[in-house]
DNA sequence: TTGTATGCGTTATCAG
DNA sequence: CTGATAACGCATACAA
């Protein structure tokens, strides 16, 4: 009845625990243990089993793994899209972090949109992830909520509150602030400003610190100063014609990020008004390439890799059970060449 | 003996499969079909059973779906670095068409390095995904037709022929003549490169296209307007001011990519050198910021996001046993500002 | 310290 | 058309 089949399997694909436990002459659980460090086992058997992995180009499944289990050493992140200069680095660090303890980034966008993001979660959520880490994004906080009774979650951008959920906020006023102060600290009255989203929390926070910024120098509020952008290059040619066409007089411009600086930039020199000389300009987000920009751009730094590598530190945290206590860095001021005191 | 235990499973978390046949009243194995599309089914049982399944939440699990079909609905994505400007965009490419097949892409950074890139393969393989994009990379051929013996693999910038492996190859010498000969037809006949790691088969083939430029006009290649770049910015600057050092004379720049490019104007404009009055620059990608930089680059266009797109359909076709025969649309010369009409 | 037996959630192969 | 039941590859209580 219960004799067992030969299992002549000589299949070249998949090496099974199983075959290694074979080739070392023991069971299939020592080498599980071998492989998990769940056990002490004998040296013997331990340099056996090695030996056969290593022969046979053993590499375990992870489907099984994740199966019996219930982990899958994955972690999920939303993004929002891949090919953005300043998550591209955040990437990079969750990627580094992550790898460097054996586990894998699943990259899902969402596009800023709040839908889509849901969807994201779903996805992760039906591959089994073992955390998720949401860069900002516009999905509604319950929803984060939500999922954090779930799984792990890390998010970025935001100011919850919950167990099992981890929030990472870069002070976005304060970076905000800081660049409207070097600008009035420079004798510049008239600083336009080019906004982003204005659903965007973080857009809104540089807002504030605008006006902050504005304030602590004296200078009251011009709401004809500040025009909408939307985080992107065109945005900010189109920003800064609008403020050409409107006439309004000012000195320097506050770009809500550097993509809409560079493109700030270039519809002044359409204009031909030169950076700094004629209008000194400040970005946000210190991407790699603003170092590079005709002038080198002076901008908030942002610390979009390291932010990465603490976001992945913060899920491993929650997974082992421990209550991160990460704190970003400080907003950081990068003074370049497209910023210089007022003439005159 | 066989008394089977009640199982009374009322775990908040995993809905499964057997939990939605009970629920609808059918076995198991409906479940499933009804699921995969497997077989037909009686319209009523399809209907309580997708009741149940809205009704629980349910949502299939990979890993169990992956370990019991053998099959991951996972391609894996060997890029170089995910903060990439030009490769985001094949990534997001890739990201957008597996996604709406429900594939999703584990993507992997390989950091420019062969034994990385190897690694790379096998944690992808490791993690039993269905197929694979290699985006070009420094890994050994041999090393590459290996791994298309175990699935079905595309590679973005080689030209194998091999069974189960598909290449798709951008015409890079063809986007060094056209950017070389933009030139010469602007009457520069000093025309510097700045060239990418000579290790990259890609920037080998834009110097032989630069080479060629050359020679269609009649001008003699001179060694010494060569000098070595390393795709980054920073290179772009160092050879600038290597061949400014140099002394020796040139009217235009061509670099073999754009982040050079930049680095390059930049350089320029220290040593208060114009772009384009008094040297004109060409690049190579067409990165979505090149369209913003001052003056707005000239450059060869090379469709990031579409050959992210096509890669994946490729593997797509591959994994239905089909034999790909899309092709990557030949380059093309953007003109914009920095490149004009030599002096004189 | 080591081996055995069971289960993880699905798919797939069988009989009905 | 439908329902048992055997894999899938591994982890883990449990027994030895």
């Amino acid at each position: 009845m219960s004799s067992a089949p030969p299992k002549t399997k000589s299949k070249a694909g998949p090496v099974t625990i199983e075959m290694v436990a074979e080739a070392a002459g023991v069971s299939l659980s020592t080498v599980s243990r071998i492989l998990n460090g769940t056990a002490v086992v004998s040296a013997a058997k331990k340099q056996a089993v090695d030996e056969a992995i290593a022969a046979l180009g053993f590499v375990p499944n992870p489907m099984a793994r994740g199966l019996a289990g219930g982990r899958t050493l994955s972690i999920g992140v939303v993004t929002q899209a891949m090919d953005s200069p300043f998550y591209g680095a955040a990437l990079r660090g969750i990627e580094d972090e992550l790898d460097s303890v054996g586990y894998s980034p699943l990259f899902v966008s969402g596009h800023w949109d709040a839908k889509a993001e849901a969807r994201c979660i779903e996805v992760l959520r039906s591959r089994r992830v073992d955390g998720i880490i949401v860069l900002t994004g516009r999905i509604a906080d319950s929803a984060l909520k939500a999922t954090a009774k779930q799984l792990p979650l890390v998010v970025v951008g935001r100011q919850l509150k919950a167990p099992n959920l981890f929030c990472m906020h870069f002070d976005n006023f304060e970076g905000g602030r800081l660049a409207t102060q070097h600008l009035t600290d420079l004798g510049h009255r008239r600083i336009a400003f080019i906004s982003g989203h204005p659903e965007h929390p973080d857009a809104q926070d540089r807002f504030k610190g605008y006006k902050a910024g504005l304030q602590a120098a004296g200078i009251a509020f011009d709401p004809a100063l500040v025009v909408p952008g939307e985080y992107h290059e065109v945005s900010g040619v189109l920003a800064v014609e609008q403020l050409l066409a409107s006439r309004q007089q000012f000195t320097a411009i506050f770009c809500a990020n550097d993509q809409m600086a560079l493109g700030a930039a270039l519809a002044l020199h359409r204009r031909s008004l030169r950076v700094p000389d004629d209008v000194s300009l400040v970005g946000f987000d210190d991407l790699a390439s603003s170092m590079y920009t005709i002038p080198p751009l002076s901008t908030v730094h942002q610390p979009a890799y390291e932010l990465g590598r603490m976001a992945s530190q913060a899920v491993l945290q929650l997974l082992a059970g421990q209550v991160p206590t990460l704190v970003l860095p400080a907003p950081r001021l990068i003074v370049r060449e497209s910023s210089r005191r007022r003439p005159g």
